[in-house]
DNA sequence: GATTTATAATTGCAAATGCATATTATTTTG
DNA sequence: CAAAATAATATGCATTTGCAATTATAAATC
């Protein structure tokens, strides 16, 4: 039932593979596994406030960045477009955002939070502080600061976009 | 267009709000970015060797962890049982695994990879260790394993279960 | 400045997803 | 040890997803 354990030999660097790196060594699979239970923990609380996962990321990132063209709050929520698109129709029907011209490109939809759903996600936002705080529990506020500047790095690394 | 900075006040610990994090501050969305890229650049590589996230990741697991009961290798791949069932449907009718009974437990349908499995998984690797390098580019060897230890830690924090 | 090329957003449609349920087997309880 | 509760897997079904194509506008090219 136990993963085996990597040979010791530490040689030059003949590209591991997954094996013998270890899942619990791989960045990539810890990573997974602990947002796959974080974004579980919410759908919950979620699915109470009639919110999804990509309503739910729509509304947190415009609650810092507001007015952003769809196609960049795509890229901020880390949702597809067209899926997107179908989010902000429902979260315009239920009055938690608007969509608004944008005067430079009239190509561009510009989405804005509305009061109501700056509501709606101050009573998701225990419950994301609640998982976020036992993510982090026992864990150090030096460790957490150096993990968090690691991540912008590799987001940096990684991302497709100057955001 | 930017996201607004937190104002300085260092006073005790009121239950900040995500504005007053800021995204780039709060891990969990990191996160999330990270790995969406990171799931995004592979889907292409997949789809070509016929593979789809939940299948990969159940192959993935099992190149380390062999013969697992259905129910664990679903939280090891962190994908739904129910979608996982029918991604095992596929990779068995195409030899990739293959459903054997468990000695102990009727109910229990253990999951084997094949020889087929192994080689398609290794054809995926390059791919996925080339992301993971870009991913971790520039980062030094000391602070890409602080991180992973910080990761082991927050999985330990959040699971359900003893693995 | 007309034509081609690129970008933003929406929508049609087939496939994938996840919840609830069904089925079979095991464990616990009275 | 029979009955009830729990567990593992599979499946029906409505919803969601994502790719590709569409529409509309802007930018680049000739």
């Amino acid at each position: 039932m136990n993963e085996a354990k990597a040979p010791e030999t530490e040689k030059s660097e003949p590209i591991q593979r997954l094996g013998e790196i270890g899942l619990s060594n791989f960045a990539p699979y810890l990573m997974n596994r602990i947002m796959g239970r974080y974004n579980a923990d919410l759908r919950q609380e979620m699915t109470g406030l009639g919110l999804t996962t990509p309503k739910m990321r729509a509304l947190a990132v415009l609650s810092v960045i507001d007015d952003l063209p769809i196609s960049d709050l795509a890229v901020y929520a880390v949702v597809e477009q067209s899926t997107l698109s179908r989010a902000l129709d429902q979260l315009a029907s239920d009055g938690l955002v608007r969509r608004g011209p944008d005067p430079n490109d009239s190509r561009v939809t510009r989405i804005g939070i509305t009061g109501t759903g700056r509501a709606a996600l101050d009573q998701l936002w225990p419950s994301m502080a609640r998982v976020y705080a036992q993510m982090f529990k026992d864990i150090p506020d030096e460790e957490r600061q150096a993990f968090v500047t690691t991540l912008q790095k590799m987001l940096k690394n990684i991302r497709k976009h100057d955001f």
